[in-house]
DNA sequence: TATTGTTATACTCTATAACTATA
DNA sequence: TATAGTTATAGAGTATAACAATA
């Protein structure tokens, strides 16, 4: 059973440049960037989950799936979400034949979630389409300067 | 009437580092890094909307107006959302006293939408929170870098 | 006729609370 | 008793389609 809503359409702008007061300090500004990469970044993805039909946490569960089996509560956890609200998520994952469930062999409280086949086969299309959606703003920068961004960003997202 | 549901839990981890193949060209890496951004900051918008007792969509509305008024389209178009889905939107924010809607004065059908006094202030408030929120990231960089991967980013996300 | 906004309807995502089964 | 997952219920966000009012 396939779903034909295709829940997107793409924004004009995605959010407000800046307050741009004259002299503003520069934090402000580095702060507002960040934000309108998020907003393109996710619209980007958003795009893509609507284009294969999925949400955009369908999206990210598939992404998370890619290489691992996780237990109803850990994935929960991954995403920030309630145990109750994956039951209805997995539930229609699994109806399109994207993810199975099965029983836990140490928990017999738990539930493994999974992948199917056809699961992981989107899981690795998404991949490929998203570099290539984004690709033409990556693109902008020389390789050099690509190299020095990612760098930047993760040094900004480092945990520690 | 104030809604007291608040509706966000935090996510463990943001999104699956990357699938990291042992030599995998670097245009991968920033890919999954620029998503790694954008779902990190992504949930620091989305805890600050939900602090605040507003959705997503809500928070972003109040960046928009902060200062102009629109028509319920141009609003829609903003958002990339249908105009059908404004009007519930828009419902909801009236009805809690941070926008209003007055008939445009120069085309009968229109209807334009711009923030209350009360809903201005949550916008300003906004701004500030999310600065203060985002600060523990931008900060591990030093000014030199932040200026850096600000201008990176703006050179990646220019229009043209 | 075309455009603007609303209404009706339906589905997904999300949460809280109560429940069942297992530890 | 505590934990894992499901079910019941409810509200928000989203869309499509049909409609009323205005251009």
């Amino acid at each position: 059973m396939v779903r034909t809503t295709n829940y997107v359409k793409l924004p004009r702008a995605m959010l407000k440049p800046s307050l741009s007061k004259k002299s503003a300090p520069s934090k402000l500004g580095l702060v507002d960037v960040l934000a309108q990469a998020a907003f393109t970044t996710m619209a980007i993805l958003n795009k893509l989950a609507a284009e294969n039909d999925l949400s955009l946490t369908q999206l990210r569960v598939a992404g998370i799936l890619r290489d691992r089996r996780l237990r109803m509560l850990e994935l929960a956890d991954y995403l920030g979400l309630e145990k109750s609200t994956m039951t209805g998520l997995v539930d229609r994952a699994e109806k399109r034949g994207l993810m199975r469930r099965a029983p836990n062999p140490d928990d017999g409280r738990a539930i493994d979630v999974f992948l199917t086949k056809e699961g992981l086969k989107l899981a690795e299309r998404l991949q490929g389409q998203f570099q290539d959606a984004i690709a033409p703003l990556t693109t902008k920068l020389k390789a050099s300067d690509q190299n020095l961004l990612q760098e930047l960003l993760e040094r900004l997202l480092a945990s520690d």
